[in-house]
DNA sequence: GACAAGGTTCAAAACGCTTTGGATTGACAG
DNA sequence: CTGTCAATCCAAAGCGTTTTGAACCTTGTC
């Protein structure tokens, strides 16, 4: 059933059947009612290409994810993310498509998502410290919003993101207050923004306490269970052992808990860990009382409002763009303790 | 730049224009050539959304993300699947459109997809027992294929699954060699197709050898980290404690591991444990020495799998639904262990 | 009773592509 | 020189919408 065929069944023309369900006030009331009731009984909806061929708009948003060619590893927030921005979308009649793209194909993806014309914007995921991306999706002209910043672009861009460096240097800081010194701090890859701006407010909270951080102590790596089990046994059977860990997941987390087991040491009484935790809906982090102690921020929620942000920037072009900064709670669950022997 | 331009800044018509791009025969070699040379140049693309109305393909693939509004939790295997069919859908220049809807939404999404004609078929996520999918998308005519199966429904249609009865059969046996009896079943909602299967490859394991299941000791619920912890905790302190536990994730089986070691418990010497392993990029299982026993088979290779499965029944809509399923294998890590006594 | 004003409706063009059905050309055989 | 055939190319229609510009009714007014 296309407009056509809808409006002959109708006695009408395709021009006022399309301004009837398009809500356009030359068309008397009764007409209206009578083309919306026939559509509905012939669940009619309009075919989406000829619909934005027509309109030059694509009702359409799209994710591009980044998987590393060196790592091949897509990242866990990313499904919650996407559930979040989906709701959006779909109250608004927005279709979300997905690229699944390496780092060498991504240029190109850009471009022929704009010459392909089949989105009306992007969201930039995993934003890097210094991110081509953002120059080249200016230089394209396609509306974006970046889950997160890179600190080294100077061109303004609308983003939204946690604010990682004070999540991070609070997390130290009820570490310092439970008497830790030697705080291990396992952080994402350090060429994404974020792992920076988490590092910069560890730093500054030690700074702050006149404890100087021990590069023994600070790794950056993919964010995943192995890497905190092995990270966590290296450092605690070294020289100069760290008494508490600052994660960046949850994964992270649970894989220094198994090395604690493994080395016979109780969490939250011989070792203290503090993560970072992104909310998963199918890794919550304990229920009523948290398994960790946690800076907390729902990636999901923030899916939604980048959502909201882009369809917002799409309407409206040429407003400025907007910048939106979530602060983490800190909660505390069973993973911190005093000091042993303080 | 688009053909009309492209053509006009060639001396040719748009008609040849677009045959030499798309590779038709009755254009000369020459001029072929000359214009794929000026498209690369112009950066030329065709505009998907036109081009789709003209051929009446959509050149896109839809994922419906089903959220029971129960659970809220988006499948962590998801995003694994998700980038293995889209390498594929990229290599054949078709893009992948994401819904995320509610149960009470699905059919409505279903039917618009098929009227606003914006993919020309789907993939079926998570199919329970007796899905309803099935039969609706055979009503509505797109094609699909079902990641998975849904034991209850007659009608044909495409699939691809792991032998999941099988796979459990042999993880129960893999128990049972080392001395077992009492196995624990921490299996996914069995509302889902493939934890039915699973719970009937452990039930047959036991029979086979004249053991028989214990209910207290079979449980089926989202598969979570807390799931595994706390159904770990009460049947290890209850009565009849199992020595042995299978369970449906490497997530929940994490959690088990963590009520072991909340209980002084070793795995592999005092408790053994076998799960499911989907081999998902951010939580892998160990690396050389896996961490866990478990049936291991690769949701990103299944993805890959899936969509060249659709892209081929889109090709050739008359063909005979292709049916595919993979054998799990079994890989020996160190959560399992003879039965401590023996 | 004519005329302007409003309210409704429509025919046709446009969006950017593919594809049908010819038209044109050149080569070649008769 | 003519007719045939294949090789190239093109004009125009069509895909299903929206949108522009104009036409057609009603009214109400003088």
């Amino acid at each position: 059933m296309n407009l056509k065929q809808l409006s002959e069944k109708l006695g009408l023309s395709p021009t006022t059947v399309s301004r009837a369900l398009n809500g356009y006030p030359e068309v008397s009331e009764k007409t209206r009612q009578r083309v919306n009731e026939a559509a509905r009984r012939h669940n009619y909806r309009p075919n989406i290409r000829a619909k934005s061929l027509a309109t030059g708009r694509a009702m359409a948003v799209g994710h591009v994810i980044p998987i590393s060619t060196k790592h091949e590893i897509v990242n866990p927030i990313f499904a919650d993310f996407i559930a979040g921005a989906g709701e959006t979308y779909s109250l608004a009649g927005y279709d979300m498509v997905l690229s699944v793209v390496s780092d060498a194909d991504e240029v190109r993806t850009y471009r022929e998502l704009k010459s392909k014309a089949n989105v009306d914007g992007v969201i930039v995921h995993g934003p890097q410290f210094d991110d081509r991306r953002i120059p080249l999706l200016h230089e394209i002209g396609l509306p974006f919003v970046v889950h997160g910043r890179s600190s080294a672009v100077a061109l303004p861009y609308a983003w939204l993101d946690v604010n990682n460096r004070h999540a991070f240097e609070r997390a130290t800081n009820l570490l310092l207050d439970l008497g830790h010194r030697r705080i291990a701090l396992l952080n994402g890859l350090e060429a994404m923004d974020f792992a920076i701006r988490r590092r910069a407010g560890f730093v500054a909270a030690l700074d702050a306490r006149g404890v100087s951080p021990a590069p023994a102590l600070m790794r950056s790596e993919e964010m995943t269970e192995i890497y905190g089990y092995r990270a966590a046994r290296e450092m605690l059977e070294g020289p100069e052992a760290p008494t508490a860990f600052l994660t960046s997941s949850l994964l992270t987390a649970i894989g220094v808990r198994r090395a604690l087991e493994d080395l016979g040491l109780k969490m939250g009484r011989d070792v203290s860990i503090v993560t970072y935790d992104d909310e998963l809906s199918y890794l919550p982090n304990g229920d009523e009382v948290p398994i960790f102690s946690a800076t907390r921020s729902s990636v999901r929620e923030a899916g939604r409002i980048a959502a909201r942000m882009l369809l917002d920037q799409i309407a409206d072009p040429g407003g400025p763009p907007q910048e939106r900064l979530l602060e983490a709670a800190l909660v505390l669950g069973g993973s911190t303790g005093p000091l042993a022997g303080v």
